[in-house]
DNA sequence: AATGAATGAGCTTTCATTCAT
DNA sequence: CATGAATGAAAGCTCATTCAT
């Protein structure tokens, strides 16, 4: 499947730059350095191309945050654990992030990627809900803590990305203790 | 200028929900009850539209947060002021932040749009900047700090919009308390 | 309604030649001598068209047919009422049998066109019943005679349209006498 | 030559039903059974292919009606060879009269195609030439004649193949001898 | 000044045809 | 020989923009 992840990763990078309506089929295919028509041998259209593309990286996000996640970490090294999983994964893969959350999304996403979408933000709220019951962390709705700090992250890499500031070793760290006394009790 | 306004209020909405290339110009004319054509008398075309209608609101927002900003206030309550200043804006002007913020606006920004964001993005840095210097918020540079806290305030901000959570003045002071800790000494 | 008109003449010339899918928009726009996108100011999609044109020209056809038919005319003279009239409207519309009879439509008639096509079919079978209860004509089903009657019709018309024969006012008149032999009694 | 074949039932079915512009290649491999590039194996191209086609079956048609007439035959009696053959053809190749009579091929066909169309239709006309000279049919030009047998003949097979009635040994004997009436002197 | 019908460039998608396997 | 993945030209359709009214 060559061809097909020639077009997904030329459609993530016109995606996350232009959004899925400010790109046309013809800039993925030349981007991908395949014929227009072949984009619709692997997919039946433009939705689905968008969709799926939403779904891999949904799933390969969610998989390097969580998978193998040690259990029991005190507090701290679970925040860092966290952080340093979502900026490493943002690093390796500095498409995916602007794809998925730069962008508005529901105007063509369909219910399955949408439910996806509400599953995986279920399941990382679940994360700071145990955290809460332990009283280590603020005693607020898990849902506001995960908003805080996806939000926070967010703008951060938002920041580096357009070169407002110069990531470091340093900064990173900088960033990563900031946003754990935001939420810590 | 009444049709004028008709026209920006339509856009702001349509683009707000489904980005600059998702929206046509139809739309807007519809959602405006006036011609197609009419559109054009007021601005030259769809990216002097788009154009005009961020620096007008990028250029409120930025008014709304620092016009008569009292200076020399506590470091806790200037950090309340901005923020109440910053959520009052967001809850009178629903659509203003969902266009401003929850989109990727480079592939059709003109240099005076870019540039407006830049110095805005200065200024509001400045504020960071004061009370860093007096030791009160942590020593990072400013545009982290403002990075994680426009950050933290859209996820939270998204969260609502996106009905993931109910909005109460009690989960209002609990965010505003939360990022305050994230940058506090 | 000047360019519909032009459109669906168009239309009607370029179905009737090449059939529904060997005639592309981009043709009828050019025969109509009108921009690409204006055939869809009028018409939703190509099926439209070619629905609408099909129901306007069933319509007409079968109004110069019946409309205003003497009653209680003798045998004879009725079947040269009906044989004149459908040649006279052949002749003055030479396109229109082409269109509706020398294609076979179902591909994309839908069920609106279907309808009218079998409502008109069971109105003009009226008329041989009547007779045939009369026992003036065979007794056979009026809908076996209809289709011969008009498949002869269909046959002649062919003949004269594609130059096999010159048609005159005597050879209009043998054929017409022909079939009216085939179904009397 | 297997392929082949199943190329040519395939195609013909489907040309039957959709017409030549609206049946793909795609279909025809999908419906024979073959990989898409086989067909260019045994025709230059989809217009080789449906001229193929129309000349074999055009051939054989005129082959199943004319091959071995028995000569002489009272004039009643070689109406009724004639009307037969053609009913037995038809109910024995149902798509066969479809895809060459419902269709107007004038798009398509190549000069060879269509003299062949004209020296069948000449050889046929001979026949009711024949019989018009021993005076036993009417004193019309052959090709009215003939146009107006053949036009029932479809009208009548139409109206079978669509269903508006059902065929019987009744209704066909019927159906001949109302055409029969027509011609005969 | 305001309109919306008209346009054609450009979009998404299909399809006849080729060619490496 | 047979295949079907790949292609790009051309199809159907949309939309930013113009202009007669």
């Amino acid at each position: 499947m060559d061809k097909r992840d020639a077009i997904l990763d030329a459609a993530l990078e016109l995606f996350a730059e232009r959004g899925f309506h400010g790109t046309s089929v013809a800039m993925i295919a030349e981007k991908a350095q395949v014929g227009a028509g072949t984009i619709y041998r692997y997919f039946a259209d433009k939705d689905v191309l968008v969709n799926s593309l939403y779904r891999h990286w949904k799933t390969e996000m969610m998989k390097a945050l969580l998978e193998d996640m040690p259990s029991n970490l005190p507090p701290r090294q679970m925040f860092h654990e966290i952080w340093s999983r979502m900026r490493e994964f943002t690093r390796n893969n500095p498409k995916v992030l602007r794809f998925l959350e730069f962008h508005h999304h529901t105007s063509y996403l369909d219910q399955e990627s949408q439910s996806l979408h509400d599953r995986i933000k279920d399941q990382f709220s679940q994360f700071f809900e145990n955290y809460r019951q332990q009283q280590v962390i603020k005693d607020s709705p898990p849902i506001l803590l995960q908003a805080i700090i996806m939000g926070a992250f967010i703008g951060v890499e938002k920041a580096f990305a357009e070169g407002w500031i110069q990531n470091t070793p340093e900064l990173d760290a900088q960033a990563e203790e900031i946003c754990w006394e935001a939420i810590r009790r």
